[in-house]
DNA sequence: ATTGCTGAAAGG
């Protein structure tokens, strides 16, 4: 499958393999981080001394949305919003502050997808220099794969994408494949540092992270995600020609498209003619990195309603409805493994105590 | 165009 040809970063994840192994992170060189926090100074509002739940949203004021350039999101990072909403906001406006340890185990899970990928096909680099180029490298995966999975062909790295909830979401999914009894099946691979399976908060994550794929993929099959509203979210020009090697692999593929309105014509033409089913069973396999045994599997229920709600939570903070909030008193235990910990305004803040506060208060007013 | 710009996921 094609893969979009920037230059890859492999040299800034290199070198971490003899780190120790210890199960929290060091903090011992926070002291320069904390300088760090306040001298980036970013345009966010004070915290409020009586405390986060008095959201006065600014009418002029920029959501995130707005103030991280985004046009999309991703459902990785919703995902991490759902394990702390505000560890996920630091990793935006801090990027590329993670302890080496948390990368070495991240670098480790990504080999482990990218051999998964390797055994169902190869790879080939497409040089991309527009963002329509990019999303046609998207597009040409979802329609040399399609076939693949419409004639009983196990597929991974499928992108997904579309507007839910009024905002356009773009993921990957792992695989899909279909069961002996003929359901469509998503499995998620998660790769574990510890020989063991994960504590319900991460299971929660995850189960939410595969419940987002299965809202997108099936907008995308059922015809709700159109190529206007990729545009328009996307800010693509349809008219662009498409740049070289993009339409050289098109050609390859057998697609005769010039433009990229072309392949997006395509595309959506596949999607809607092939009569894809909706997902009907999500999985996901929790893996050992070190001996590549298999810990455990989760099936997942898909329940619409909770999901779309938490998706609408989450969003909430994207589009300035309120404030980011941390995790809750009880689980802080998350914070000890956290990067952003000794910065955390919501630590700091007493974002904890004053979420209880919270509660009594809305108590009060029934 | 004065205001440009994005690989998603990787795991706890």
């Amino acid at each position: 499958m094609a893969g979009t040809g920037q230059e890859s970063g492999a040299a800034e994840n290199a070198g971490f393999e003899d780190l120790s192994d210890s199960e929290f992170p060091d903090f011992s060189e926070l002291g320069d981080i904390e300088e760090l926090g306040s001298s980036l100074g970013n345009p966010r509002k004070e915290v409020d001394p009586q405390g986060p739940w008095k959201w006065k949203q600014e009418a002029d004021a920029p959501t995130p949305m707005e103030r991280f350039h985004l046009r999309c999101l991703w459902v990785s990072d919703l995902s991490t919003q759902s394990w702390c909403e505000q560890q996920m906001v630091y990793g935006k406006e801090l990027p590329g502050f993670q302890s080496a340890e948390k990368a070495a185990v991240l670098d480790a899970g990504s080999s482990a997808h990218l051999a998964r990928e390797l055994e169902l096909h190869d790879l080939v680099n497409i040089h991309t220099s527009t963002k329509e180029d990019a999303w046609a490298v998207k597009l040409l995966n979802v329609l040399t794969m399609v076939p693949i999975l419409q004639s009983g062909g196990t597929i991974r790295e499928f992108p997904v994408f579309g507007e839910i909830e009024g905002v356009f979401l773009v993921g990957v999914i792992d695989e899909l494949h279909y069961t002996s009894k003929g359901e469509l099946e998503l499995v998620e691979l998660k790769t574990r540092k510890r020989a063991m399976m994960p504590v319900e908060a991460q299971k929660e994550k995850d189960r939410f992270q595969v419940s987002l794929y299965k809202c997108i993929f099936d907008a995308m099959v059922r015809g709700q995600v159109t190529s206007a509203s990729l545009v328009h979210h996307m800010k693509l020009s349809p008219e662009v020609l498409l740049g070289p090697q993009v339409h050289s692999h098109a050609q390859q593929g057998g697609f005769t498209v010039k433009s990229f309105r072309d392949l997006l014509e395509l595309t959506f033409l596949s999607l809607n003619l092939s009569d894809l089913p909706v997902i009907d069973a999500l999985k996901i396999e929790y893996s050992h990195q070190e001996t590549d045994t298999v810990l455990g599997m989760e099936m997942v229920v898909f329940e619409e309603k909770q999901v779309r709600d938490k998706l609408r939570h989450h969003l909430g903070y994207w589009t300035g409805l309120r404030e980011p909030q941390g995790v809750d008193v009880k689980e802080a235990w998350k914070c000890r493994m956290c990067d952003y910990a000794a910065i955390c305004e919501w630590r700091q803040s007493g974002g904890m105590r004053t979420l209880s506060q919270e509660q009594r208060a809305k108590k009060m007013t029934k």
